[in-house]
DNA sequence: TCGATTTGTTTATTGGTTGAATTATTTGAA
DNA sequence: TTCAAATAATTCAACCAATAAACAAATCGA
């Protein structure tokens, strides 16, 4: 069905192969040489040399001594990440902080600014003109250490249509405030703006390729990644658990339902009564594996530190009430980036970025 | 992220732009001339002339007299389906009967048979033995109508493995049966076994790209519809809504656990208490819109005829239940095909593969 | 009847991968 | 010490597929 309506051209073919290459060095543990790309993938040593050479005048990857020596023959070139390379600015705007981090193309936190303080009372024009300039500290220093920024992405704690328009953020008394025109310091950047709970799904991967990440704050939200890609729902307003009913004729919740997950297992409520926020999280997130089949769920925000409370009281709803939990059951675990999950991710949804399409940075 | 693991040479290039240009014929209205392929995809003409050609010698396209004239110029040759082409052929077994179908690739039903019986006494074994005969036969009905099969699809009402094992279908009293294998005469044929929602799903779709798909029958199961494509889950085992925890401490359910809506929106219930069984499917319907942001919901089984009665109640609860209710409506529909969605659906799957990958057609 | 117009084909060019041959660099054995 | 074997990387001719531009075909309107 899916023959994507887009004609393709050679330079597709290069524009596929160059990300091919790039993803094979990113997800290396050592450093491969060229002729194991090749093997890995696929493609021809010749044609590996060609890529690489394009990568490498490209300032993505570089070259290094052969790691330890094996057998005869000419010994390999490690090729790796350009530590140097374009790198990524994550930003977070939240209730009580605002925070900035650059992370480099390899992945590794090189800036990190935090901002303590309650945005509510400001407009949203003064809380993003403090992240503009918070931007712009962590874009000085990332310049002074020599980096390049591929690109920004914002991590906002509500609902974002695609083109950066934030529609509602209830807990920070938004609606409708088109954030990337609030943001002049960064016009000179492409910039992404989504949903905190999707962006911190990203920086949770750990490897995992298809996984629920859940993040109670005051709100609950919930980043949904099927097969590496975070899905955003027709509208971009995907992963709402916080809204999915548990008790239909429950507690009153403030978006005027009854019997919302939030109502039972937000912040407050995981403190106030631990297995009755465990409860209403595992008949939601049975509702999640039963509706997806999905097989690992990470908690995250208020959760993490409460893991260890929580995880019983889910993994007996589960269970009970998904279908198919005696064929295979679903793995829970907690979060390990903390606070600073959607910043990181934001920064992450950049630099992937960079590695999925390696020639658009080439040719820019 | 999705680099996908394979490299690209120059015939993906030719296989993904056959795509284009069948899909973009079929996806016509009218018969479109090799210009307007070209300036709809963004190919040259020549480039589409070469890729016509081929999929006419191939038997995929024909090539027709020009339909109305419209201003100077050369006539324009009208391209369609052809109609000859390699068909789907579609099956289901189902609690109370078999059927097999005929789809031909321009997508009419060419053949079909219904076989009522209770299948449920029958052994695995004996039902499909039944079955494979009631193939043979729309096969031979279709071979002397000079159609040649791409391949075979199954529905069933279960939990489908990747390989055509079926885990478990509750309905038919079934456990662990190698479908692929008691089908031989179908083993000269490509065989998808999946499960009769995610198929009916498929045939329901009406120009819908995302979208839910619910089927009511003895048990609830759903399709789920993203951007064209099937959503089946890590094994295979989206969908099962069924299971969904409408009311955390209500009617045992046969699988164990308690409040599932199979329990207040089974078939059964439907008859009996429609404001229940709207009230039930509404609450969880609404968990599926939070979770997923899907725009259009599709009722069939058992739901469809009841529709009318249906509709209020369930609409009520998604207003109420749905954060994003006020910003986006929700679409209801109902379901046109009837109780043939799954068998349609089916071998629409096979037309859709051949359709999607006319290559590997071509180079069979 | 002729020019304008549109469709479809032909041909040379270009970009990109392939496969085979070649060069480079090391280990190990004679 | 020297040379064969082994492995890594590069070079180069061949091939495949799309493109652009020229060309042929078929119709309309003046």
């Amino acid at each position: 069905m899916t023959a994507s309506r887009a004609p393709v051209r050679q330079s597709s073919v290069r524009a596929h192969n160059l990300a091919l290459v790039l993803q094979t060095v990113a997800n290396s543990t050592d450093r491969p040489s060229r002729a194991a790309i090749a093997s890995g993938t696929g493609l021809t040593r010749a044609t590996v040399s060609a890529l690489v050479d394009d990568l490498i005048a490209g300032g993505l990857l570089t070259e290094h001594d052969p790691a330890p020596r094996t057998g005869a023959g000419r010994p390999a070139a490690g090729l790796a990440l350009n530590a140097a390379g374009p790198a990524g600015l994550g930003l977070e705007i939240n209730v009580d902080y605002l925070a900035a981090c650059v992370v480099s193309l390899t992945g590794e936190v090189r800036q990190r600014i935090v901002e303590h303080g309650d945005q509510r009372p400001l407009a949203p024009a003064d809380a993003l003109s403090a992240l503009d300039s918070l931007a712009s500290r962590a874009r000085a220093a990332a310049a002074a250490e020599g980096l390049t920024l591929a690109g920004a992405a914002l991590a906002v704690p509500g609902l974002v249509a695609a083109d950066g328009l934030v529609r509602v953020a209830p807990n920070l008394g938004w609606q409708d405030v088109d954030v990337p025109a609030l943001l002049p310091g960064l016009a000179d950047l492409p910039l992404i703006v989504d949903n905190e709970a999707n962006l911190a799904a990203l920086a949770s991967a750990e490897g995992e390729r298809t996984f629920l990440y859940v993040s109670g704050e005051i709100g609950i939200g919930a980043g949904i990644v099927l097969d590496g890609e975070l899905y955003r729902g027709g509208r971009g307003w995907s992963g709402e658990i916080g809204h999915v009913t548990v008790y239909p004729d429950g507690r009153p919740c403030r978006c005027g339902a009854n019997g919302c997950l939030e109502q039972y297992a937000g912040q407050e409520q995981v403190a106030a009564d631990a297995a009755l926020a465990a409860s209403a999280l595992g008949i939601a997130l049975a509702a999640v594996v039963n509706l997806l089949d999905i097989g690992v769920i990470v908690l995250g925000g208020a959760y993490a530190p409460e893991f260890d409370q929580l995880r019983a009281g889910i993994e007996a709803e589960l269970t009970r009430r998904v279908l198919t939990s005696a064929l295979a059951p679903v793995t829970l675990r907690a979060a390990t980036l903390g606070p600073d999950a959607a910043m990181r991710g934001a920064a992450d949804a950049v630099v992937q970025a960079v590695r999925a399409d390696p020639a658009a940075w080439l040719t820019r």
